[in-house]
DNA sequence: TAGTATAGTAAACATTCGTTCACTTTGTCA
DNA sequence: TGACAAAGTGAACGAATGTTTACTATACTA
């Protein structure tokens, strides 16, 4: 059986990709060459260095300027499609890796979290509990779902510009379209939004 | 003015945070003292170590066992409640802070990430284009939304179990229920769900 | 069964690491 | 103006780092 050496191999590298994954999670670094002969179980750093060598040939580790990093396949979840009827939903091949904070999150700098409360945004499916990310900036455009104080309230809604005038709405048709008296004043745009279930 | 030395003194080291997260995000490691100096443009490592202690006082980096790391409140955004008329929505104190892949990912082993096609979930805001979590196991409860194969067709459906029988169903009125003419075997549950709008 | 690649051991190495000590410069407040 | 804390410089240090070389044990292949 020519598979069975490699699957073995790679459950062993994949088990020890996994204790460095761990270490990362709960450590927020790599470990050490010292710290992996511990984590592994072995006796000579060689054996680490070798293995960190796979590591790296297979791209879940890197080297820049002789320091040792993870790359982003290191971090990501394979991302797969919904084939109707097809089966190798969870084949090796074809995958897509992502990396949520990546994908979410512009500019950490200037990106903030809300917790939602109401239902004034059902319709785009922003549910009262859900978290959205926002992103700090004065401007928007029409369309764009803002977070802004309309008459000294702060709200989030969707900002309309109908020609000189702008307005909030709501995507629940149980709420009227919101007017500025006075002041309409943008703080934010929501990028992104994500739920979590139970 | 009392606050101006401390506001003045917190941009510079906001800005020296800053350049430290750029780095991570580039490199996804800390830089050493040796880097941050070219970082900082500075030309002794003591300012370093100075400043590290104080970014360590301050809660963003720590120290176990001799070396240096992020904390959570290095990466994490502020996340802020919406005080209806309140004021200090962004203000410094009774933040909590969040971080996205560890809000979202229980288990990173087990767990990948599904591009939802379809619109048979917007009942629980989950729409066509959407990118939902799932954590593979093969049993689930009833009302849990569930990657299942129903008579080798893949699908994203509410798992049902009335007394013996199990079916799927949608969040769509426009879609009946599926009662499964032999098989239904299920891959996985959803944990959450993420949208970027734009 | 001999041959050979794979995995691990052991010791030695220069390099870089973070830290400490002593000193200088800058800026603030009384 | 003088005093004093904050911010930065420069050199020196032991300790830990990653890498190399040489050797051993295991296991698959021919």
């Amino acid at each position: 059986m020519k598979m069975g050496v490699r699957n073995d191999k790679k459950t062993t590298m994949q088990d020890r990709l996994g204790k460095i994954k761990t270490f990362y999670k709960k450590h927020k670094r790599l470990p050490s060459y010292s710290e992996m002969l511990q984590i592994f179980g072995l006796s000579s750093k060689n054996s680490v260095f070798k293995i960190v060598s796979k590591l790296i040939e297979a791209g879940f580790l890197k080297k820049e300027e002789d320091k040792l990093a993870p790359t982003s396949k290191f971090f990501a979840l394979p991302l797969i499609g919904l084939v109707k009827a097809g089966f190798p939903i969870l084949a090796e091949e074809n995958r897509d890796y992502l990396t949520l904070d990546d994908y979410l999150i512009g500019d950490p700098q200037s990106s903030f979290l809300l917790k939602v409360s109401g239902d004034s945004l059902i319709g785009l499916g922003i549910f009262d509990g859900d978290i959205v990310i926002i992103e700090k900036k004065r401007l928007a455009t029409s369309g764009d779902i803002v977070l802004a104080q309309i008459d000294r309230e702060w709200t989030l809604k969707i900002l309309k510009k109908d020609g000189m005038r702008t307005h909030l709405e709501s995507a629940n048709p149980k709420y009227p379209p919101f007017y500025p008296r006075n002041e309409l004043e943008i703080f934010g745009v929501v990028k992104a939004v994500v739920r979590k279930f139970n």
